[in-house]
This record gives C-alpha cells, structure tokens and sequence, in this order.
DNA sequence: TCTACGAACTGATCTTGGTCAACAAATGTA
DNA sequence: TACATTTGTTGACCAAGATCAGTTCGTAGA
C-alpha cells in the first residue's frame, strides 16, 4: 500500500521535553507552499504490530521512520547481553537519524503495540531536499532539537535523583498527549516498569517504589500501565529544569514557518 | 583578520567515541573536488583566551564555532544558579548545532585555554549548502554523529558506575589525541576536577579518589593536568561499550569521501 | 477452573557514592 | 615574604538507591 504522504512544517506547536517529537508527519488537509513539492516523496505506509521491529542495530540504514501513531521503543546492547533502552517515542517522532553518519543502525527499534509508521527511502528525501531548502531546513531542525533534546536528558539522568527522573519522564507525555488534543492528565503507559527502569537509568524495584510514593503524596494515581496525574505543579516542583525545558521547545520551528 | 579556510571532507579518519569531533575544519592544502566551492564561504578566524566565551546561553543563534586548536567548556544552568557541564570540546568539533532549531543557544561556551575558532555564518552555510549537496551531507554527517554520541553518553552517564565513568572519560580523550598525531597516552587535561566531576555527574571528592585509587591500582599516573595513560586494556574493562562505540567511529564518513 | 509464568509490589539489607569537614598544595596578591 | 584564595586530596559519616528475597497480582494456556 503506498500513500501520499504530506509533511506539515508548521507543526502542532510542539513544546516540551521528553515528547521526542514535532508533528512533522500528518496528513494535513490544508496546502502550504511546500506540500506540492513534498508531494513528490511517495512514502510507505507500514503497519507494525506489538513486538515487530522497524529496525536492527547493525541493519543498513536506508529509510526514515516517522511514527504516525502508536510508541516505539529503542534499544542497544551494552557489552554482554544486558539491554539498554534508550528511548520511548511516541507519534511524530522521526527515527534512524543516528544512523545517517555510520551507515547503519547503531541500536534496535520495537513496536510497543499497534504502530502506524511512515518509511521514507533517506537517499530519496536526500536527494530532493537538495532542490528544496525548506525540506533541508526541516531535517537541519529536527536533527537539532533532537541534539538539545539528548542533551536536556544527559543532565537529567547524571545528575537528577530518581524521584525526579520519573516525574521529568511522566511530564514529558503529559505534555505529548495534550498538545496531540488528548488527555494530558490521563493516559495508558505501554512500557513495561522494567523498561520505564532501564532507560531512566533505575532499578525496577526503585520505580515502583516511587509509583506507589507518588499515590500516597497525592501526586497521581497509578493503576498497571493507566496514569492519572492529580498534581502537575507537584510534579514539576521535583523535575526541575522541565518548565525551562519545556519553554525553549515553544520556540521551535517558529522561524521555519 | 578574515581567511579563507576549506573544509576537508576526507577528514583525518576519526573514530573513537567522546572525541566529539571530525575534522571537518583544516588548512588543508591537497585539493578536493568541494573544495572549490567551499572556499566561497569566507570564514573568520578568531582567538579566545581562557575565560572568553564563544556565545552565552539565550543568545540568538546566527554562527557555527569549529575549533581548530585549544579547548572549549559548554555548560547550561540547571533550576537556581548551578551551572552543569554539558560537554568538554577539543579540535574539529563543531559548537552551535543544538541552536539551529529553536535560534537561540541554549547552553554558553567558554575557552578553557588560549583557542583558534572558525566562525561560520550560519545563513551563508545553509545558503550554499542548497546548491553544494556535498556540504549538506557534511551538516547531516556532522549533526547525526552528534545524536549518536549523545546517545552513548547518556548510557554511559546513566548506568554506568563512577570508574566506568572516569574511565570512558579518558579513553575518550586519548583516542582523540591519538588521532590527531599526538601522545594517547600522555596529555593534559584542561579541565578542572570540579568540571570534570560536573560533567560525569559526580562528587568532586569522588573524582579525586578515584584518580588516587587509579593511580594504586598502576592504571595511571597524574600529577594534577598532566595524565599518563599505563594501562589501556585495564581501562578498557572498566568501561564496557568503549569498544564497540569506538568501533561504530571507525565507519564513520567513509560513505561521505 | 486450575496451573504456570511473568510482571509488579514490598520489605530487609548492603553498597556506592554524596556530604561534611579538615587539611595540603598551588596560585595570586599586598 | 607573608597572607589569602582557589584547587585538590583525604577521612568519617550518611543516605539514596541497588540487590536479594519473598509475595501478590494478572494473564495465558490446559
């Protein structure tokens, strides 16, 4: 099944840490200048299913992935076989960019469950970007925000203890599912607490500690993999650094537009 | 004082993780087909000393910094007034990208000691980069290397034990002084203990024993900079994931050249 | 329904590394 | 030279969080 697929640069002002993600791909009714020309770009539409993996470490690159809907995680392996998640993305997120300058995937990419997700031949958007500044302008920007991104989580995991991690990492989906027009107060979690421990750098037993702490302080009430947060000031006061975070991504993309 | 500097492609083959640079920027006298064209960016060459910043944190962002010799400090503040080391920066690395997104800097960079950095208008480069898609491959090269060892360091930072994290540290810079024709085993450090305890999220105190406790076990020996590196392999199994990430390193611009 | 297995939770220890404090060495200043 | 200030080292103590162990809960398969 192949769709037409448009890129929308103005974006669902984007605007917090943690989401990982612009809006960059939607399929916007209404024409920008740029539409037509991204038009050219015929995109795979793949389906993905819970388990299914959109790439291997040490697979070739050779396309994008950008998540329409559903949550990917992202992994490596570091010395033996222990796994180590490095990411959780959510719609909107581009994948694969790491692997431009090698050549290849340096860490694996599963489906969490039901995934909706754009693949785009790199030497095709490559290519046409090269005649349209605009789309060289989009992955210039995308590649930056995530540098600042990264850069935000270094800190936050080198030096944050592990109330903070967990409530910096809870904030940041808050955050993705209300500027996406859903509930950002009420949402499920398809990570598992051992990978939610893996990739904030704790012991499962740590986060389920702090779940339960979290309940008993008020802050939200917890129930599996379903969340609802009661006290977003609460949280932000033990995340610090998220607000200013958070404020630097409401810039974003405003020049571009 | 404005001069003409072309930008080498071929690059010194980098490859070693933390290194946090290729050698893009050099007065390189052989000549390549992008030479050229490169040369129409007229590049200003300047001097820091120590204490001199290259931007501050919330300037607007309209030029990229390449460091051509000496040592850069960038940092962020973190919530109140603690500042947070977010990167140590030696030649061929490129300072800025993190801006391009948002337009503005969101972490300052200061010289640590006496440096030469080239200053690229930023507009300019994008400018000829439309109509040069070899300098536009250069910037995605660049900027996805960049992702990728952030990746890495936020493993490292986050799971990783105090001496691994020391550990990988020096590695790091010993692959960079290597590849550049100097001793790998015996630098200087410009950094100070506190820096260097701030940017691997770590007690001064601790970095300190640690030193102390390297040195016993015949690893090392330092006189405050001034490190010699006696033991690499021992180094090397303490900090896992060195290896292979040094290995990625290895491939990197061999598709660009 | 029973059983089995994995995921999540909780409690009891132990370890790593942070904090506090004192001191030493190096650098700067009158 | 004496003194002050910054930078680095070392020791004693403490706390955050990891590890180990046991239990409960939820889902899948017979």
């Amino acid at each position: 099944m192949k769709t037409h697929t448009l890129i929308d640069i103005s974006g669902g002002q984007s605007g917090c840490h943690n989401c990982h993600l612009f809006d960059y791909c939607r399929p916007v009714g209404k024409s920008r200048q740029e539409m037509q020309l991204l038009e050219k770009i015929t995109i795979r539409n793949h389906k993905y299913e819970r388990g299914d993996h959109l790439f291997l470490a040490n697979d070739n690159f050779n396309t994008v992935f950008i998540i329409r809907s559903g949550s990917v995680k992202t992994y490596s392996y570091i010395q033996d076989g222990e796994e180590q998640v490095t990411g959780y993305h959510l719609a909107g997120k581009l994948l694969g960019l790491d692997a431009i300058g090698t050549g290849y995937h340096s860490q694996s990419a599963v489906a969490l469950e039901t995934c909706s997700i754009c693949e785009i031949p790199f030497a095709k958007l490559e290519h046409i970007s090269m005649h349209h500044p605009q789309l060289q302008q989009i992955l210039l920007h995308v590649m930056s925000d995530e540098i600042r991104e990264d850069h935000y989580q270094l800190t936050l995991l080198s030096r944050m203890p592990a109330a903070s991690r967990l409530a910096g990492f809870l904030l940041g989906l808050s955050c993705h599912f209300q500027q996406r027009g859903y509930s950002g107060t009420n949402f499920n979690l398809s990570l598992s607490r051992h990978d939610i421990a893996n990739l904030l750098g704790l012991a499962v037993e740590t986060v389920s500690r702090l779940f339960t702490q979290f309940q008993e302080e008020g802050l939200l009430i917890v129930d599996r993999k379903h969340i609802i947060l009661n006290d977003m000031q609460g949280l932000m006061k033990l995340s610090p650094g998220h607000a200013e975070f958070a404020r630097q991504h409401q810039t974003v993309h405003k020049r571009v537009s």
